[in-house]
RNA sequence: GCAGUUGUAGCUCAGUUGGUUAGAGCGCCUGUCUGUGGAACAGGAGGUCGGUGGUUCGAGCCCACCCAACUGUACCA
């Protein structure tokens, strides 16, 4: 024991939670979403347009009420000059301090996309990460229901594009209006009842998850959880809380229907019910009435928002590795933000947007096992076996690169050929280049094909033999080095990228 | 934040009523194998038993506090 020499204090290898790190898999799989989104937008119309990932606090609207420092929610610092500058923590908000600060050179009504990563200092889950990726569009400069019935469609659109079969996912639609209506006609209007009707936003936002009677509970006395904690109400009487919840379930039959329920017992809230009615009627005049559903519990996040609000959710089951069910929540959401442009500006601009949640999307659909998770195949390795003739193998690399193969040498330990060809093996090579003494004095290389080697080997019981046999391995003509590669690569359909 | 559950090797987990030097499988590294991937065989590295304090002759196990993770809940601008 007292021999025993003390180790050194390790630093501990580990990322914070929330953030993950992503492997090639992952990498390829969002490229090939973003494109996919990509196209949908593009075909829409809308063309692109790129903010920093930081912006000072007060264009965010962050700041916390009656407070100098930012909203908890929001990663942030103070530049040298002490003003406040936080992380985004989503891409409308920039977008609209960009359209603003560049008003007068944009085409109005002005439509932009853009894709980059997000960050929110909350809690982590499943599809819940600290740094993740949206791909957002959006329309400033519109009032115009037919710009909010137009990103619901394009919503639509979006997830048939990644995949996701028609009736396996759902837009919804509600107004913001329409619940402000409801809140008004029960005595909630008004300054000194904010933080009320806020409580009520919150409690019908909760019906996916807790139902009609965790919602009425919340907006009565409180509730209790599961694991014993107890969540104030809103405190609403019996009446008023059933008023609220005839409002908001959500209802069955077409669009038309569930608008006609609404009822609309104030201004305000026939105002909104309008507006979901025109985006009922454009929606459903494009055919996308089955995919595109008015649903009275949409609340969506809840400062900016102004009108019409959306949300896409998947409608399949999710389940972990252990086989429990797992909720993910929304993959995408929006809505009309009226006051977000013109708060930079003296005059209304109206504006309204969507955004697919990428990371939380891919987590679900690999989850869901619809992503093509394989490993991409490997650079062609060019074994080195004299090691005073390193320059010949690296002339083949050169070679190779130059039509346009991946290739590498063989850059590790050369003291034997099985260590190199382990190192292929892992990289999950197509194939291998070895050019032995034996084989340069007839002027010739081996290209050993280790795809179709592996399906040899598995009739191979022994080691010697599996040596002796040298399965799927060819000679050829130093010259022919780039034919015959390309050979091996067409014959197992080998592409790169994508 | 609140509540519950769980912390033993890189991963998945054993570890008796408290009793020498804490184990297994998988993975990793090396060798058999300076002319060939897998398999097999042999060997090796890897642990402050989440942390600190306490009870005890003796703690991975019992107690207290702390930390972290997971689940639910709240918040989610």
């Amino acid at each position: 024991m007292a021999e025993k020499p003390k180790k050194p204090q390790k630093l501990k290898a580990r990322l914070p939670r929330g953030l993950e790190d992503r492997g090639p898999a992952a990498i390829a799989a969002t490229r090939q979403m973003v494109e996919k989104i990509r196209e949908v937008y593009e075909r829409y119309g809308f063309e692109p347009v790129e903010t920093p990932a930081m912006e000072f606090t007060d264009a965010l609207g962050k700041f916390l009420p009656d407070q100098d420092r930012p909203n908890e929610g929001v990663f942030s610092f103070q530049d040298d000059d002490e003003q406040w500058i936080s992380l985004r923590y989503d891409l409308t908000a920039p977008l609209a301090r960009y359209v603003a600060e560049n008003f007068d050179a944009l085409p109005k009504p002005y439509r932009s996309y853009r894709a980059g990563y997000v960050y929110r200092n909350e809690k982590p889950g499943p599809g819940r990460f600290r740094q993740f990726m949206q791909f957002d569009a959006d329309t400033v400069g519109s009032a115009s229901p037919a710009a909010d019935a137009e990103m619901c469609m394009m919503a639509a659109d979006t997830m048939e594009v990644l995949g996701i079969p028609r009736g396996s996912y759902v837009v919804k639609v509600n107004n913001r209006k329409v619940l402000d209506g409801v809140m008004e006609s029960i005595g909630l209007a008004g300054d000194e009842n904010a933080g009320r009707r806020l409580t009520v936003l919150r409690a019908v936002d909760k019906f996916d998850r807790l139902g009609e009677d965790g919602v009425r509970a919340l907006l009565g006395d409180g509730r209790k959880d599961e694991s014993g904690d107890f969540t104030k109400g809103a405190g609403l009487k019996d009446d008023d809380a059933r008023r609220v919840l005839n409002a908001t379930c959500p209802e069955t039959g077409t669009n038309e229907e569930i608008i006609a329920k609404l009822g609309g017992e104030t201004e305000i809230g026939r105002e909104g019910i309008g507006e979901l009615a025109a985006i009922a009627r454009l929606v459903a005049a494009s055919g996308y009435g089955d995919r595109v559903r008015i649903d009275p519990t949409v609340v969506r996040g809840l400062e900016y928002y102004t009108g019409p609000v959306y949300e896409t959710e998947l409608l399949l089951d999710t389940k972990d590795e252990k086989g429990r069910p797992v909720r993910f929540g929304s993959v995408g959401g929006g809505g009309r933000y009226d006051g977000l442009v013109s708060r930079f500006r003296g005059e209304p601009v109206p504006a309204t947007g969507f955004s697919i949640g990428v990371s939380r999307l891919q987590a679900a659909l690999t989850m869901l096992g619809k992503l093509d998770t394989r490993p991409d195949f490997g650079p062609v390795v060019v074994t080195v076996f004299d090691r005073d003739r390193v320059a010949d193998y690296q002339k083949m690399v050169a070679q190779l690169r130059n039509e346009n193969i991946r290739a590498e040498l063989y850059l590790g330990n050369p003291k034997n050929m099985g260590n190199q060809l382990k190192y292929a093996d892992r990289r999950n090579s197509p194939c291998v280049i070895i050019q032995g003494s034996d084989e340069k004095a007839r002027g010739e290389i081996q290209i050993k094909d280790l795809i179709e080697g592996a399906k040899a080997a598995a009739a191979i019981a022994s080691n010697q033999e599996w040596r002796e046999t040298r399965p799927a391995q060819f000679s050829c003509a130093e010259g022919e080095i780039v034919a015959k590669v390309r050979e091996v690569l067409t014959r197992h359909d080998v592409k790169w990228g994508n």
